[in-house]
DNA sequence: TAGATTGTTAATCGATTAACAATC
DNA sequence: TAGATTGTTAATCGATTAACAATC
């Protein structure tokens, strides 16, 4: 009798389940429903119960769910009630963009170190940070004893890279990257290509 | 008997197997097979013939698929055999980024104007773009007759923006705003939130 | 109390996998 | 021909929905 492990479709949706109801919060929301937070995000009040009642007995009948209560729920089973150490890799425009990024503060992310591989950006100041050499990558994950990277770099290197990141320890990979990853079993990764996103619209409009 | 629609499902995996396929293309390889395609992309072989048998029959057995002539079908399934003009509204750093990202180009997409609010920005260059006035997105919209937009203004004011540019006449969003957007059938959103995937990782880590 | 809404069970629906005849 | 691999069917597996007793 091994204990049901949650599926990851589920464990996918309590982000957004958390973003909307710090939303709620911001709003100064004391309570809501499954019906309200299901029509905030586009899912239905069953399954949004269904999907919290995996991990315990969150809401009171009658009345709803507690936001501020259900917000330290998730925070605690997606383990962001702690701020991670994030590094970035690669000094383009994206890797730029994130490392000026104001909005992981408070959702539990900080990035600590920033890296590029060109002789003219090490040294140079982006946002807080002072660009590192990729050759240190290894050496200072290790030292910093970081667990999760956004890779920037452009898809020729990503591979090479993300090879190192795993190398260093990195088990959760960001890739911003136009290509697959194909990381040991125990690495996670998510990909944001903005294409993909726009691919998997263009078949529905005429 | 209606004809069976397409799964969402099936629609989200296919932008990655012509990623994927574009990839073994410019390696210089002719042919594949769903047993190393499904490697490649981390998806079963079966999954992968199963999925395309939806459209068609594009192997020959023995052999595999011709990796042209699949990429050929998968664009024209995705409607990527053509350029899509697309707007950018934002101009803070990732949109910024986006403005100068040059990987849209060669899958499907071109991005044709690009809009902020902020009057420093207004008239200035970004890219090979001048910025334009938000104010003026409805009507430039409309005069140029597109249907997609990447959304990179701050969460509070992406609502509002959505609203405009669906009733401008566009239909699919890219959003990068860490927010749900709420908008009406028949248009579709994409997100981008980097929190989130962050998130659905941190689960998985000690 | 009456009304609202939860957590959960059972039923339904849909997606994935395994297996194999067909065939290149 | 022998080997490889497709497209498809049937079986399995998993996710979603509907419904409702419990209860705030």
């Amino acid at each position: 009798m091994t204990k049901r492990e949650t599926p990851d479709i589920i464990i996918g949706r309590l982000p957004v389940y958390l973003r909307a109801l710090r939303h709620m919060e911001a709003q100064g929301k004391g309570t809501t429903s499954s019906q309200e937070l299901g029509e905030q995000v586009g899912i239905s009040a069953a399954q949004i119960r269904k999907d919290l009642s995996q991990f315990g007995e969150f809401g009171k009948q009658g009345t709803g769910y507690s936001i501020a209560f259900l917000i330290g729920k998730l925070r605690e089973i997606l383990k962001v009630d702690r701020v991670w150490d994030v590094v970035v890799v690669g000094m383009g425009d994206m890797g730029h963009a994130i490392a000026r990024y104001q909005g992981f503060a408070d959702r539990g992310f900080r990035i600590s170190q920033v890296f590029d591989s060109d002789p003219a950006k090490i040294g140079e100041r982006i946002g807080s940070f002072v660009v590192q050499d990729t050759r240190e990558l290894g050496t200072a994950i290790r030292k910093a004893d970081v667990r999760i990277a956004m890779l920037c770099v452009p898809a020729a290197a990503a591979q090479q890279v993300a090879n190192q990141l795993v190398e260093a320890g990195v088990r959760a990979i960001l890739n911003y990257a136009p290509i697959n990853l194909n990381v040991p079993k125990g690495v996670w990764v998510q990909y944001l290509d903005p294409t993909v996103g726009l691919q998997r619209m263009t078949y529905y409009l005429e």
